[in-house]
DNA sequence: GTTGACTCTATAGTGACTATAGACTTTAAA
DNA sequence: TTTAAAGTCTATAGTCACTATAGAGTCAAC
């Protein structure tokens, strides 16, 4: 399969799949006459595993981890379930920290109403400050 | 005042009083014989306005928006408080996206215990379907 | 044989900084 | 007065996880 079968398939780019090689976390694969890449289906299982860690935003640092855990299959995983546990810390930290965005943008937007000129928006004199 | 004072006066480094500079947000001054930027109050204005909208996680882009529309003192507001929605609205939107995140890491969290070995790892074993 | 679809590499751009190199200026101490 | 240290200058590269582009090569069908 070449790589744009292998895009389709996983819903991925190809620019994305070339560069996920790039960074050592799809190994590399041979390659046909014409210099194409050809894939099988281990390359659709790494693909889809780097997918579903992205989708959970772990960063491709953490990935390369993972990947490299995995394949020492007698050791303790502790270190996986770590990384998730701060993981979802970091998460968890960042919603706060939206929250409290939210909370200011709206005490900001209520410094003005509509149709005010700007030199007397409350807005813009609060950011002034 | 050199940017030393000015970056120590507003908590910003001195890159990133010149970065501002160079992305058109903050007036070019005046310099020295020896070619060092001189600051005065104007200037740590425009740097202070910058910092609370940045801490609002208002991008550098909208903030030359609100720096040109706060520049026609005699127009409507109505464009700042458009901002101000859409802003509120987007944090709002990563808010749910992040706990739905959290949500799904948990699920991920609960597949497996401590004291396992990665090959029965049930954490490794979800993110590989 | 030629069109069109596909793939290749290499490079630059995104946003908002941060870090570095190498040179110049100013200030303070010896 | 010398000199060392601290401060500043510009220009450039790096961060992250892609995305976009240029220009060239490959392959299949008509």
């Amino acid at each position: 399969m070449k790589i744009g079968k292998l895009a389709k398939l996983t819903a991925c780019t190809i620019q994305t799949i070339r560069y996920y090689e790039k960074e050592g976390l799809l190994d590399t694969v041979k390659r046909s006459e014409g210099n194409y890449r050809l894939y099988d289906s281990r390359a659709i299982k790494q693909l889809m595993f780097i997918k579903h860690c992205r989708s959970l935003d772990i960063t491709l640092s953490e990935i390369r981890q993972l990947i490299e855990i995995r394949d020492s299959p007698e050791t303790t995983c502790n270190n996986v379930n770590a990384l998730v546990d701060r993981h979802i810390k970091q998460v968890d930290l960042r919603i706060e920290e939206l929250k409290e965005l939210k909370r200011q943008l709206k005490i900001l937007r209520r410094k003005c109403t509509t149709g005010r000129v700007v030199k007397d928006c409350g807005i813009l004199l609060e950011l002034s400050q």
